[in-house]
DNA sequence: GTGGTCTAGACCACC
DNA sequence: GTGGTCTAGACCACA
C-alpha cells in the first residue's frame, strides 16, 4: 500500500515538518476531505518507517494549525471546514515568492526581467 | 571598521552559511572584485566575534563553489572570472520561484492569478 | 573489534584524507556495499582514537564526492550506485602515470625504456 | 623577462620544493648547464614575487643534493658533473610509477590492463 | 543516539 | 602572519 505522504530523508527539512506540510497540502487540494479519518499514529509510523513520536509531533502541530482534530478513542479526523487553509497556504506562497524576487532584484535584475524568465 | 559581512547571530541559519551567501552575493554584485583579498581567517574571525574555524569552514565552502581561491600563506582571494556566479544565483532563484508557482497552481490557482498578486 | 579503516598517525597525510581514501577504495573494491551503514561519527571516532570532528570532516568530503549519503539522525550510508567510483579512481590513476611518463620522457628516456624498468 | 621556474601557488606543494624540483629538472635536461650562474637569491626572490628566505631554503637544499654550489662573494653555480642527477630523477620517477601501479592493482585491475591503457 | 554547528585553543609547515 | 589540521568538549534539533 502506498502512503499518503512521501518523505525525503535527505532533506534538511525535519520529517515531522514534511508530514505537516504534505497533509496540509492534501487537505487544501481536497484529496483529504473533511471528516476523513487519518491513520493512527502507530499505523502511520510503521508504514513510513518512522518513530511514532515523530507522527505524534506532526499530528499535534496539525491540530494546532486547525487542520485536523483528535477525538480520543475515536481517532484523528480532518476538520469540517478547511476552506481557510487553502487561502493561508496561497498567501504564504505569495509572500515567499515576493521575498525571492526582492533578493534577486538586489543583484541588479529587475522584477520585470525575472517575471519574463518564468516558464 | 565595518565588516564586509554582517551576521544575524539569532538566526537558525548557520553562521558559516550566512558568510558564504553574503560573500557570494557581494561577488555577484561586483562589490567584491576579482583578485580582491579577503581578510585572513583570524582577522575576519576576530572582527566578527566568531571562531576562526567557522570562517575556515565558510572559506572552504566558497572555494568549493569556485567563488574564491586560497593561496596558502598568501591569503584568500576572489577568483579572476566571477561572471558566472551572478548568472548562477539568478538561475537558481528563478528555478525556485518556478517551483513555488508550480506548487501553488496545484491548489487550483492559476499562474496569472499568482503573478497579479505579487507586489 | 577491527576497524574498517586503519590509520597511520605518523604520516603527513591528514587523518581525514586517509579515511576518505580508504573508504572510497573499499567502496570501489566492493568491500563496502551499497546501502551499507557506516559507523556513526562518534563510534568511528572513538574506535579510531580520533576526534569526532575529524570523522565528520571525512564523511562530509565523502558525501561531497558522492560516495556516501548521510541521513540526519539515521546515519551514514554507502550510495546506491557506486559503480562509477572505481572507474573514476582508475582513470585518475592512469592519468597520473601518463603524466609521470611524460615528464620522464623529457629527460631523454623513451616510454619503452620506462615500461621495461617497471617491476 | 620570463623566469626560469614557474610556480603554482595553488598547489599544496611548498614553493621551495617546486623551485628545487624545477631547477633539478632543468639541470638534468641540460637547459641549465654546468658552471651556469644562477640568479642571486634576492634577484630570484623579487622576480618570482617570493620571500628571499624561500629562495635561500631552495638553494640550500639544491646544494645539499649536489646540484649547485655556492661560492661566497662569487655567486651560485651549477656543479661540474651533473650526470648522476638525471639517473636519480629517473629512478625516483620509476619508483613512483611502480607505487601507483601497485595501488591500482589492489582495485582488481591487472598490471597488463593498466599498461595497455597508457597512451 | 545521530548528525550539525560552534567555541577555544593548540601545533605545524610555510613564507 | 597565513592557511591547514586536530583535539576537547559543548549545545541543539531531531527521531
Amino acid at each position: 500500500m502506498n502512503n499518503i505522504v512521501s518523505l525525503d530523508y535527505q532533506s534538511r527539512k525535519p520529517i515531522f515538518k514534511q508530514i505537516v506540510q504534505q497533509i496540509t497540502k492534501f487537505v487544501a487540494l481536497g484529496i483529504l476531505k473533511p471528516k476523513d479519518k487519518l491513520p493512527s499514529t502507530r499505523e502511520m509510523a510503521s508504514s513510513l518507517g518512522v518513530n511514532p513520536n515523530t507522527i505524534r509531533k506532526a499530528y499535534s502541530m496539525l491540530e494546532n494549525d486547525g487542520v485536523i482534530i483528535t477525538l480520543s478513542t475515536k481517532g484523528t479526523f480532518i476538520i469540517d471546514n478547511p476552506s481557510k487553509i487553502k487561502d493561508k497556504i496561497i498567501k504564504t506562497g505569495i509572500d515567499e515568492i515576493n521575498q525571492k524576487i526582492k533578493e534577486l532584484t538586489k543583484l541588479g535584475i529587475t522584477k520585470e526581467e525575472i517575471l519574463s524568465k518564468l516558464k
